[in-house]
DNA sequence: CTTGACCTTGCCCTGGGGGTAAGGTCAATA
DNA sequence: TATTGACCTTACCCCCAGGGCAAGGTCAAG
């Protein structure tokens, strides 16, 4: 398998696949005597795992924290928790931030007529920073 | 007022204040005779309102152009408006995707024993991509 | 006169790749 | 046989929104 075959059986794009191996989180790949890239089930199934863990957001860094557990036999399952836990944490730390913004844009866009007019509710919030960005 | 007494005023960086003249989002600041870049009360609150406007997650594209509005006597809130609601809509999708995140990991996390054995619910998600990843 | 706190520009770094260039390879087709 | 088109390779710059650091200029106080 070509990277090509590998990028559409796994779902990550070709360029993904050389700049995981280009940053050390997959090994680099055996080749071909014409130079290419080979790729073997075994190596798919690692690529499906990467574009798993990838789609639940987990950064590369921790990807390569959990992939080094889930090829070592003597992992303990606490061990994968616990990075698990810390991107939730993350997750939801993320989350937090997006809500009190959602919350304040939405009192904003309520408060803005949205006619002709100049006067405006969000440009008046944005010019007058002392206020507390209730809800 | 030089560039650091403005960006203790303002709540923004030295640097970012920087970078905003660099990208366009500011005009240049005027100059001392040593080179300085000078900043009165009027530069100041622009400081000030872009600080607001980055606090509430817009891009600087969207500073750029509320900007120009915001300074423009003849605008119309409803196009200060529509720059809003197109934010709340990035920050809703952007939640909900967490949100996604989120259900999925703390189910996963509840699956996972988190004890000393190698068998761990979230490896297992991970390596069967054939899941969808329902709550 | 020197020290320390400012200021200046310029360059590289972050994450997670996308886009594009310039060129090599391979199989099928005219 | 020649050529086309789909692959593949490396290498470079780009995105966002700055942070960090270097090397050097400036200014006021001690």
């Amino acid at each position: 398998m070509n990277i090509g075959a590998a990028a559409k059986s796994s779902g990550l794009s070709a360029k993904m696949i050389r700049h995981y191996e280009h940053i050390g989180l997959l090994k680099p790949a055996a080749r071909s005597a014409n130079g290419y890239r080979r790729y073997n089930e075994q190596s798919i199934e690692v690529l499906r795992f990467i574009r798993q863990a990838r789609l639940l957001g987990f950064s590369i860094a921790q990807i390569d924290a959990i992939l080094a557990l889930w090829q070592d036999p003597k992992r303990s399952s606490r061990a994968v928790k616990a990075v698990a836990e810390q991107h939730l944490q993350e997750v939801q730390h993320k989350m937090q931030e997006l809500m009190a913004m959602q919350s304040t844009l939405e009192r904003l866009i309520h408060a803005c007529p949205g006619d002709d007019n100049p006067r405006c509710a969000i440009l008046e919030q944005l010019s007058t920073p002392n206020s507390k960005n209730n809800t």
